[in-house]
DNA sequence: GGGCCGATTGTT
DNA sequence: ACAATCGGCCCG
């Protein structure tokens, strides 16, 4: 493999977690996930568009306590939290917070073709639940994190975070501004 | 065991 | 505005 491409796969630094949710939320925009299909090929893309979703946070997953699915939030953070939505996809997480504490970012899309939102892109890079628990900092996964970077004339937005029908004030909604590959919003949910 | 609902998406 | 489609979770 060519030395450029060598490092543009290797895995970002565990120091990033030491963070809290809402701050690594907005720092993963411009990172790289990188995705290996049983064939051997390897997808790249930039990551565009997170969410945060924290243990005190009634939409986050992991709000009622641990249950078989929010099992993997409440582990040492770096490893993916693959889950199943409306009976037909899969949306994939980034697990945050030290062991013991439950949170994840929700990866909404990449700077790829098809990958323009959550469903759509773990349908377009093959990730399912098989794929719940990956270590994302290590490059022999089917699915990690290299580093990647904001260019120096990207901004981030920050608004509410998508398709909730709770905690939709939240402002935890981080993309890169002008991005063509941003999940478009649609209709809004009333609250219950 | 039953029933409700969802961190989505695409069509009507 | 709504259908597709089914696992997770709460309740009893």
């Amino acid at each position: 493999m060519a030395k450029g491409q060598e490092s543009k796969l290797k895995p970002i630094s565990r120091r990033l977690f030491r963070d809290s949710t809402l701050e690594i939320a907005p720092k993963l925009l411009g990172i790289n996930l990188c995705r290996r299909l049983d064939d051997g090929t390897i997808l790249t893309g930039r990551i565009v568009e997170a969410e945060a979703y924290t243990q005190d946070d009634p939409a986050c997953h992991a709000y009622r306590g641990i249950t078989p699915r929010s099992k993997i939030m409440y582990g040492p953070p770096g490893f993916a939290y693959v889950y199943f939505i409306y009976g037909m996809y899969h949306c994939l997480n980034v697990v945050t917070e030290a062991d013991g504490t439950a949170g994840a970012v929700l990866i909404r899309a990449l700077e790829f073709d098809g990958a323009n939102g959550p469903g759509k892109l773990c349908r377009q890079w093959q990730i399912d639940k098989k794929m719940n628990g990956l270590d994302l900092l290590n490059s022999d996964s089917a699915l990690w994190l290299s580093s990647g970077s904001l260019q120096i004339d990207e901004t981030i937005d920050i608004t509410p975070r998508i398709g909730l029908s709770v905690a939709q004030d939240k402002l935890w909604r981080f993309s890169i501004r002008g991005n063509k590959f941003v999940s478009k919003s649609s209709s809004k949910k009333q609250p219950r």
